[in-house]
DNA sequence: AAATCTAAACGACAATTGTCATTGTTGAAA
DNA sequence: TTTCAACAATGACAATTGTCGTTTAGATTT
C-alpha cells in the first residue's frame, strides 16, 4: 500500500464535514459551508474526489449524485496530522505542545478539573498491569 | 502591518534552525540540516529569503555574507500555527487535542508526572487571586 | 415535447511550495 | 596577478493547492 498523500487544509475541513455526516453528497458537503466562506460547487467536487483518490473517502453512486463516506477511521488520520504537526514544531515531544498549550493559551478552571479526571482515570487503568 | 503570510512546511523547519542558533548565515543554516536530508545550498537561499520576504526574519549584510536572524519572537510564530492547526482539526479545543494526545499516543509514567506537577503549579497560581 | 434543473465531468489557472542549476562577484590564496 | 573558493543573485520548473467556469447528459416540470 503506497504512502498516502497528504491532506491539505481546505480538503481537512472537507473531510471533517463528511465525517460529521456520516455520509454526503456533493451537495451536502456544500452546503454545510457558512455561507460567507462558501466555495463554488464545483469547488467543492474538486475536493472530494481529490480526497478519494489520496484515498481518504470512499465514493459511490447513489441514483444520479456520488454518495462520499469515509474511508479511513477519523482518528488515524488526524493522528497522522498531529503526528506530523508535533514533529515539525515540538521536535516530537508532546508534553512540550501541551506545555505550550498551558503556558501560552492557559486553562480554565473547567479544563483544569478535565484534566485532572484524565489523569486519575490514567492512573487508575495503569495500575492494573 | 498586513497580515503575515503563512508560513510553509519546510520554512519552518528553516526558521527553527534560525532560532536555535540566534543568528545565522546561509551556510550555517544549511549545515544544520543532517546531511541525508539536505537540501542544496542555493534551496536554503531561498527559504531564507522568502521567510524574509514574509517577515519571519531580518537580515543584514555581515561582511561578504548575509546574516539572518529572528524578527518576530518564536514563541508568537508557534502560537499562530498551533492556533490554526487547533481551529482546523479540533474546532479550536485545546482539550480535544490534549485528549487525543493522551488516549491516542498514551503517555509515560515520566509525562503523567510532569502533567501533575504542572497541574499542581497551576492550581498553586490560580489560589491567590 | 420543450424548457428547466441538476449534478457529473472536464479542463483551466494562478498562487504557493519544494528544489535546483547557473551566473556574477569578490576577497583571499597561490 | 591569475586562480579559487564562497556567496549573492537570478531564473526556473514541477508538484500541490485553492478555486472556478463550462459543457454534457439525464431528470423534472411546463
Amino acid at each position: 500500500m503506497a504512502k498516502q498523500a497528504a491532506i491539505s487544509k481546505a480538503e481537512t475541513e472537507v473531510v471533517k464535514i463528511v465525517w460529521r455526516l456520516g455520509k454526503a453528497t456533493v451537495r451536502a458537503v456544500y452546503e454545510e459551508f457558512p455561507e460567507k466562506r462558501r466555495p463554488a460547487f464545483s469547488t467543492v467536487q474538486t475536493y472530494l474526489s481529490r480526497l478519494e483518490k489520496k484515498g481518504y473517502l470512499r465514493v459511490r453512486m447513489e441514483g444520479r449524485s456520488k454518495l462520499y463516506q469515509t474511508r479511513a477511521r477519523p482518528s488515524r488520520v488526524v493522528q497522522e496530522s498531529v503526528e506530523e504537526f508535533l514533529n515539525r514544531l515540538f521536535d516530537g515531544e508532546a508534553m512540550s505542545l501541551v506545555r505550550h498549550l498551558i503556558d501560552e493559551r492557559g486553562l480554565s478552571r473547567a479544563e483544569y478539573e478535565e484534566l485532572r479526571t484524565l489523569l486519575d482515570t490514567w492512573e487508575a487503568a495503569e495500575d492494573e498491569s
